[in-house]
DNA sequence: CAGGTCGACATTTTT
DNA sequence: TGTCGACCTG
C-alpha cells in the first residue's frame, strides 16, 4: 500500500461498489488490481476462491497470478481465478455442460475448423472466398451481440442477410452435432446459461464475490453481459481501462462499454490514474500529442516525473532488409553503450510477416531473440495435425478432427470413399466415427477403403482406451509411434530442414502437453489439455524459460500490456501503419490507438524506423512515411537517414552527433 | 489412390 | 516465401 499513489490507494480501497479505473498507459493499472487483490483477501475477509480476475491473453493472466503470489505470504493467493474470458467461459461450460447440452469431453473449433465448416455448408452455393470471409464474420457479430440464429433470421433484410442466417443456424446445428463450440460460444453460451437458468445464475453469483476485469476496453457486447450477470445487483467489480488503448474493434470491442458502465451503474465509482512511471518525458508528450488527434469521451492527460529524457530517433531506410540491418545495428551500439541485457530491447511491428527480415538479421549477428506470435504456431499444419488426433480422442465426434486426420498420414482413404461415408453418415444421422463399423457401410464401401476404415476405427477405439488410465504424455508418445508421424513429416515435407523444423515444433507441442500434465497439479486430463491449447494457454511462456535474455520480437497487439526499457516501433508508414484497410475503411482512430500503443511502450529510448520501399506481394512498392509521424512533436525528432526533407543544417547537426556518439563508446571501451 | 509438378496466391491485428 | 490448389500420370 505504501508503493501506491493517493489514487492508486483510493482505487484499491474502493469497496462499495462498483467502481472503473481509467488507467492511462503504464500508470499502474496492474499494480491496482494485484494490489487490490490482495488487499481484498487480507482486510476485506474474502477468501480467494471467491474472487476472480478476468485479462485479455493468457500471458497477462499468468504474469497477474505470480505477482500476486509475490505479494502475499504463503499460499495465501491458492484457489484465486485469474483467468481470460474465454478460459472463464470454458470453466463454466465445462461445470454446466448438462445445462449447456453439451456432452462430456466436447472440443473447441479454431478458426480454420469455423472456415472449413462453413465452406462445406455453404457448397451448393458456390461462394468465393471473400464471401466466406464475410459470412464468417457476420455469424460471428452475430453471435458477440447475443443474437441467435432465429432471431438472425427474423432480422434479415436483404437476400445476403437471409443467407448468412441460413448459414448460422446450419453451423449451429454442425457445432452442436459436432459437441463442439467455437471462441465465441465460450462467452455465448456461458451468458445465455446465466440468463435463462435462475438457480445456476444465483450459484455463479454466490461463487463470484468481487469480479475484476482488466482491458475493459476491449470487451465486447457479450462480454458486457457476462459480467453484468457474474456480478448481479450487488455489482460488486472493478473494471479498469483506457478507451485510448483500444485496439480490438475489428474483432467486436466495444470500446463504448466504458461509458455505458456509467449509465447501467448510477453509483459507479470514477477513479483516473493519470500519473506515468514508466517512460521518460519526450516520449510521454509524443503519445500525448498523437493521441490528442483522436476524440475522447474521458478527459485524461498523462504526466510524469522521470525528466525528458533522450529525444526519439527516426529511421528512414531504403527497404525492408535496409530497415532490419539499420535496426539491429543501432540494437547493437546501443547495448554496448548502455550495458543493457537483449532482453531490454523490443521490435514492434504491425503485422507479423514484418518480422521475417528482423529475424534474418537477428540470426546474421548471433543475437538471441523471441518471436511472440502464437497464432502463427497453431496454424501449422503439423500442430494441427496432432491437435486433430487429440480432439478426436477425447470427442469422436468431432467430425471435422476426423476429416483431417483420417488420411494423414496416408491410409489410402481418399475423397471418394470419404464422400460415400459422409453420405451413409448423414442418413444415419451420425458422427462420421459412429458409422465407420456399422454393416450397413458395407452397402456403399467395400474392399480395401472399407477395410482401411474399419482399421481406423479399431485403432482409434484402442487410443481411447489408452487415454482412460493412461497420462496424457502417454497417449501423445503412442500416437506419434503408431502413425509414424516423424517419417510422415520427413516424407511429406519439400527438405530435410522444413521436416526437420516441423518435428521440433511437435516436440514444443509435446513438451507444453506433459508441462501442463505436471506443473498443474490439478493433474489435467487429456480433454482439458486439448482445450487448454485450443485457447492457446502454451507458448506464451516460452519467454519465462530459463535463457531469456533475448530480444523481443511482436506485433503491436501482442504489446499491449508490456514495457521495454527500448523499444524500435518499426514500419511506420502509410499503407502499414496506419494499415491500407484501415485507411479504406476510414478507421483511423484505431491504427493510431495501435501507434500510441507502441510509443508507450517505451521506457527510456525510442526508436522509430521506416522503409521507402517495400516488397508488397511480389513487387517492390514505394511508400509514404506515416501520417502519425507528421503528428508527433516534430522538435524533439532526431532524424538520422535519406530523410528527403534533410537541410544542410540538419546533416551537419547529425554529422556532429554520430562523432560525439564515436567519441562516447571509444571512451567506452577505454 | 498417391505423388509429382506447375502456377498462382497473397500477406492485419487474436481468444 | 512458402503455401495451397488444380491437374496429370502411374
Amino acid at each position: 500500500m505504501q508503493d501506491l499513489n493517493p489514487r492508486q490507494r483510493e482505487a484499491v480501497r474502493y469497496l462499495d461498489g462498483p467502481s472503473l479505473v481509467l488507467a492511462g498507459a503504464g500508470s499502474g493499472k496492474t499494480r491496482v488490481i494485484t494490489a487490490k487483490i490482495a488487499h481484498l483477501i487480507q482486510h476485506a475477509n474474502l477468501t480467494p476462491r471467491h474472487i476472480y480476475a478476468v485479462t485479455f491473453t493468457n500471458k497477462t493472466a499468468r504474469e497477474m497470478k505470480t505477482r500476486i503470489s509475490k505479494l502475499l505470504v504463503g499460499g495465501e493467493a491458492r484457489g484465486l481465478n485469474v483467468s481470460t474470458f474465454h478460459t472463464l467461459g470454458l470453466h463454466m461450460l465445462r461445470r454446466e455442460h448438462q445445462a449447456a447440452g453439451l456432452r462430456n469431453g466436447f472440443t473447441i473449433f479454431d478458426e480454420q475448423d469455423v472456415e472449413q465448416l462453413l465452406k462445406e455448408l455453404s457448397k451448393k452455393n458456390d461462394i468465393d472466398k471473400e464471401a466466406l470471409q464475410q459470412a464468417r464474420w457476420r455469424i460471428s457479430q452475430w453471435k458477440n451481440n447475443l443474437i441467435n440464429p432465429q432471431t438472425a433470421i427474423q432480422q434479415a433484410e436483404d437476400d445476403r442477410e437471409a443467407f448468412h442466417g441460413a448459414l448460422y443456424q446450419a453451423y449451429s446445428n454442425a457445432l452442436h452435432a459436432y459437441n463442439t463450440v467455437d471462441f465465441d460460444d465460450l462467452i455465448l453460451r456461458p451468458v445465455e446459461l446465466l440468463k435463462q437458468n435462475p438457480e445456476l445464475r444465483e450459484r455463479w453469483q454466490n461463487q463470484v464475490r468481487h469480479l475484476l476485469v482488466d482491458e475493459y476496453q476491449d470487451t465486447n457486447g457479450a462480454q458486457y453481459e457476462f459480467v453484468q450477470h457474474l456480478v448481479g445487483t450487488q455489482a460488486r467489480f472493478t473494471v479498469v481501462g483506457d478507451d485510448d488503448q483500444s485496439i480490438y474493434a475489428w474483432r467486436g470491442a466495444q470500446p463504448e462499454n466504458l461509458a455505458r458502465l456509467a449509465d447501467d451503474y448510477p453509483h459507479l465509482k470514477l477513479i483516473k490514474l493519470e500519473q506515468n512511471y514508466r517512460s521518460t518525458g519526450h516520449i510521454l508528450n509524443a503519445a500525448n500529442q498523437l493521441i490528442a488527434n483522436n476524440p475522447h469521451v474521458f478527459e485524461k492527460k498523462l504526466w510524469c516525473e522521470l525528466g525528458l529524457g533522450d529525444p526519439l530517433k527516426v529511421i528512414a531506410c531504403r527497404d525492408e532488409e535496409d530497415e532490419a540491418e539499420r535496426v539491429i545495428s543501432e540494437l547493437i551500439q546501443s547495448r554496448f553503450r548502455s550495458r543493457h541485457d537483449y532482453r531490454d530491447y523490443a521490435i514492434l511491428y504491425r503485422s507479423n510477416h514484418q518480422a521475417r527480415p528482423f529475424e534474418k538479421a537477428l540470426r546474421v549477428h548471433n543475437i538471441p531473440y523471441f518471436v511472440s506470435g502464437g497464432v502463427a504456431f497453431f496454424s501449422r499444419t503439423e500442430v494441427k495435425d496432432i491437435m486433430s488426433y487429440l480432439r478426436l480422442i477425447t470427442n469422436t465426434d468431432d467430425d471435422a478432427a476426423l476429416l483431417r486426420v483420417i488420411n494423414t498420414p496416408r491410409r489410402e482413404i481418399g475423397p471418394s470413399a470419404l464422400e460415400k461415408l459422409a453420405h451413409y453418415a448423414a442418413s444415419r444421422d451420425k458422427p462420421l466415427f459412429d458409422v465407420l463399423d456399422e454393416f450397413g457401410l458395407e452397402q456403399t464401401l467395400t474392399g480395401k477403403p472399407l477395410k482401411r476404415l474399419r482399421e481406423f476405427h479399431a485403432w482409434l477405439i484402442d487410443m481411447q482406451r489408452l487415454a482412460e488410465h493412461a497420462l496424457p504424455s502417454e497417449v501423445i508418445d503412442r500416437l506419434l509411434n503408431d502413425i509414424q508421424y516423424q517419417e510422415w513429416l520427413e516424407q511429406s515435407s519439400t527438405n530435410d530442414k522444413a521436416a526437420k523444423r516441423r518435428w521440433s515444433n511437435v516436440n514444443d507441442l509435446v513438451e507444453w502437453l506433459t508441462h501442463l500434465q505436471t506443473e498443474e497439479q490439478k493433474g489435467e486430463s487429456l480433454s482439458d489439455i486439448v482445450s487448454h491449447l485450443a485457447l492457446m494457454d502454451i507458448l506464451e511462456r516460452q519467454d519465462d524459460e530459463q535463457n531469456n535474455d533475448r530480444v523481443t520480437l511482436m506485433t503491436l497487439h501482442a504489446a499491449k500490456g508490456l514495457e521495454f526499457p527500448h523499444v524500435f516501433l518499426t514500419g511506420v508508414e502509410e499503407g502499414l501503419l496506419p494499415h491500407q484497410n484501415s485507411i479504406d475503411e476510414e478507421n483511423i482512430e484505431e491504427e493510431r490507438r495501435l501507434a500510441y500503443v507502441g510509443l508507450t511502450r517505451a521506457q527510456r529510448q525510442l526508436t522509430i524506423s521506416y522503409a521507402e520501399k517495400r516488397r508488397r506481394g511480389g513487387e517492390k512498392v514505394t511508400c509514404e512515411p506515416s501520417r502519425f509521424l507528421h503528428e508527433l512533436p516534430q522538435d524533439i525528432l532526431q532524424w538520422e537517414g535519406r530523410h528527403i526533407e534533410t537541410t544542410r543544417e540538419e546533416q551537419l547537426q547529425r554529422g556532429k552527433e554520430k562523432l560525439a556518439g564515436l567519441r562516447a563508446m571509444l571512451a567506452d571501451t577505454e
